[in-house]
RNA sequence: GGGGUGGUAGCUCAAUUGGUUAGAGUACCGGCUUGUCACGCCGGUGGUUGCGGGUUCGAUUCCCGUCCGCCUCGCCA
């Protein structure tokens, strides 16, 4: 067997004269002729050409070389040497070629469903691609991400050990916990009839690995949710996974910045400035939205007080609502004229938008070019216009967008709509990265189907220092001592300062409805080790995908995982999930309810 | 579970709105080509139009069902 003594990236005019052996895949084949092959070798560091000068070549050299198609994979012994034609500038490797005096095929290539070009992948549809993934994986682009996606690996294993932190691996199978997202499930074969679930994140663990004395933990682990996929999420998922100890909210703040300051500069030497910060309820009242894009303007107006008065019966209606202590209100987004202009037909197709979130419509109006109102509620809006303008310090040729109903529902649909806007009239700005920490989430919303308060965060989150009376007074306006962290609208981690005593941990719990019972029957664990002498503690988990996700520059999470799931949570490369013989099941002491698919 | 969208040659798409033998590019096969580099030129193989029904003289096209991919709402403590 032949081997390498250079990869196909390597070659440069400094190594003309040497003998070279290059193995790699057939990237492409030129025949020019009787006497003149080329071919472009490509393994994972780049493209080098070789030519087979038939001429001269041994007749088992010409055959070979004959013979050879895209993506074979072969060895290639020979003269590298200055390109006796024109460089080609494309290629790194563009001044040699290497004439080769030795081909070894190590194994053919039958005829491809799909070809390894870069300028291919966006047309080829993904189901092709995930069914030959060993194929899309050789994509260039695919290796790149593959390897940027392990330099994110490397820095973070550097990052938190250079702070003290302790890489320690937590189970895989452990219990069911059915709050929150829905657990994947694992038959017991020693314990019949009981059921391990896989951990949705390691959040107990890491607690109590800080009330067993290890101060500083992280993990780069798998977690699952049997939950639909996104665009952006994956029912198997990889979390960065952190928890310290002696610390407040903005210890771990600090530390969890520096990492992504580092990481940013590491990876594409961007320089991060300081993160600010942003209270849930400022973000939701100017952006509708807890992960605020702030890359742009087309904040969201409260004009509920000015909308009461113009007479609108839709703005009336929403205003008389109420819930949970929140009037109802009037959201308003001002699209300036130089932000481009919304046809009639966007502003048309806005309504059925918005009621995707549960609002009515959108009420729509526009300031001409001589400051009067025109079209939509025009006329409502006349009577009040001075004071309607300067509200919102609008402009002419500016148009305006309303969305009334009750507070949740108003900003939620307003902040989808200034996005959906925004995307409409390309005023997303590229190249930036806007860090956002959003802070002081309130500590419960109100279920009302359930008749009672579930954790807005997770039910270990700690209320703020100075929020711990109000858990009985008053919970619906407990802030909590938890944070998230946005990038360009995304959320890229989040975490929180935990309860770290087990009175407070009671009042929580029974907060969401869980009786004393419940709690010690799902929970009794994490309760027992709080009453052991529990260090205050805190921590967060990056979404690892997402954070590749944004350093490579794609919005698909399949893009940056090496084996991903559809979004009917299949893998097409090994048809899974698949069946399974009776013997297996009969020995997990599970009976089928449904008849099961034949095998494909 | 709901909404949207797509499925035609190995791959990417077309088919004049229900009408003759379903076309093109690419890949593949054959021939030509001694400086190409997403080589070029000539020729060829290749189709259960996702699957199952229905309407019709006739269905890729219309209807019903179903499967699969993608986007999305719900969901994601």
């Amino acid at each position: 067997m032949l081997k390498r003594t250079h990869t196909c990236g390597e070659p440069r005019a400094t190594h003309a004269g040497n003998t070279v052996t290059l193995c790699g895949w057939v990237n492409t084949y030129r025949d020019q002729g009787k006497g003149l092959v080329f071919l472009d070798l490509r393994d994972r560091d780049g493209l080098c050409q070789v030519v087979c000068d038939l001429e001269d070549a041994p007749p088992h050299v010409v055959a070979a070389a004959r013979s050879l198609r895209r993506e074979d994979c072969i060895a290639v012994k020979g003269l590298l040497r200055k390109r006796a034609g024109d460089p080609n500038l494309k290629l790194a490797t563009g001044e040699v070629e290497l004439l080769a005096a030795e081909i070894e095929v190590f194994n053919k290539a039958i005829d491809l469903p799909i070809l390894p070009d870069d300028h291919d992948a966006p047309k080829i549809n993904e189901e092709i691609r995930l069914k030959y993934r060993y194929l899309d994986l050789r994509r260039p682009s695919m290796q790149k991400i593959l390897r940027e996606r392990h330099r994110v690996l490397q820095y973070t294993r550097q990052y938190f050990s250079g702070q003290r932190f302790t890489e320690i691996e937590t189970p895989l199978l452990i219990k069911s916990t059915p709050e929150g997202a829905r657990d994947f499930l694992v038959p017991s074969r020693l314990h019949p009839g009981d059921w391990y679930a896989l951990p949705q994140s390691p959040q107990l663990f890491k607690q109590i690995l800080m009330v067993a004395g290890c101060e500083r933990y992280f993990q780069i682990c798998r977690c699952l949710r049997d939950e639909d996929p996104r665009a952006d999420r994956q029912a198997e998922f990889s979390q960065i996974d952190l928890e310290l100890s002696f610390v407040d909210r903005s210890d771990v703040m600090d530390v969890m910045s520096g990492f992504v300051q580092g990481l940013w500069k590491e990876m594409l030497g961007v320089d991060v400035p300081t993160i600010t910060r942003m209270t849930w309820i400022d973000a939701m009242n100017r952006f509708g939205s807890d992960k605020p894009d702030t890359r742009f303007g087309l904040e969201l107006h409260d004009i509920s007080a000015l909308a009461g008065k113009c007479g609108f019966k839709v703005f009336d209606e929403a205003l008389a609502k109420s819930r949970l202590g929140k009037s109802g209100c009037v959201k308003a987004i001002v699209v300036p004229a130089s932000m481009g202009q919304l046809t009639r037909k966007m502003t048309d197709s806005y309504a059925d938008f918005v009621k995707t979130f549960k609002a009515g419509g959108v009420a729509v109006t526009k300031i001409s070019a001589t400051g009067t109102f025109e079209t939509g509620i025009a006329k409502f809006v006349e009577p009040i216009a001075a004071e309607f303008k300067a509200a919102l310090n609008a402009q002419p040729g500016d148009t305006i967008l309303m969305v009334a109903d009750h507070w949740e529902i108003a900003v939620k649909a307003a902040g989808e709509l200034r996005l959906k806007v925004a995307d409409d009239l390309k005023a997303v700005p590229a190249g930036m990265w806007n860090f956002l920490w959003v802070i002081d989430f309130p500590m419960f919303d109100f279920d009302e189907e359930g008749n009672r308060w579930v954790a807005m965060h997770h039910p270990f989150t700690s209320p703020n220092p100075d929020q711990f009376d109000l858990l009985e007074s008053n919970p619906g306006a407990c802030v909590s001592a938890g944070y998230d962290m946005v990038l360009n609208g995304s959320e890229i981690a989040g975490g929180s300062i935990r309860i770290h005593r087990t009175d407070v941990q009671e009042k929580v719990f029974k907060l969401i409805g869980l009786t004393q019972e419940d709690a010690d029957r799902k929970f009794g664990f994490l309760l027992s080790a709080l009453r052991h002498g529990a260090p205050p503690h805190g921590g967060m988990a990056f979404g690892l995908d997402r954070l590749v996700m944004h350093l490579c520059g794609t919005n698909n999470i399949r893009d940056v995982i090496a084996f991903p799931k559809t979004q009917s949570g299949g893998d097409l490369m090994i048809d899974a999930p698949g069946p399974v013989d009776d013997e297996q099941l009969k020995e997990l002491h599970v009976r089928r309810a449904v008849t099961q698919k034949a095998p494909a």
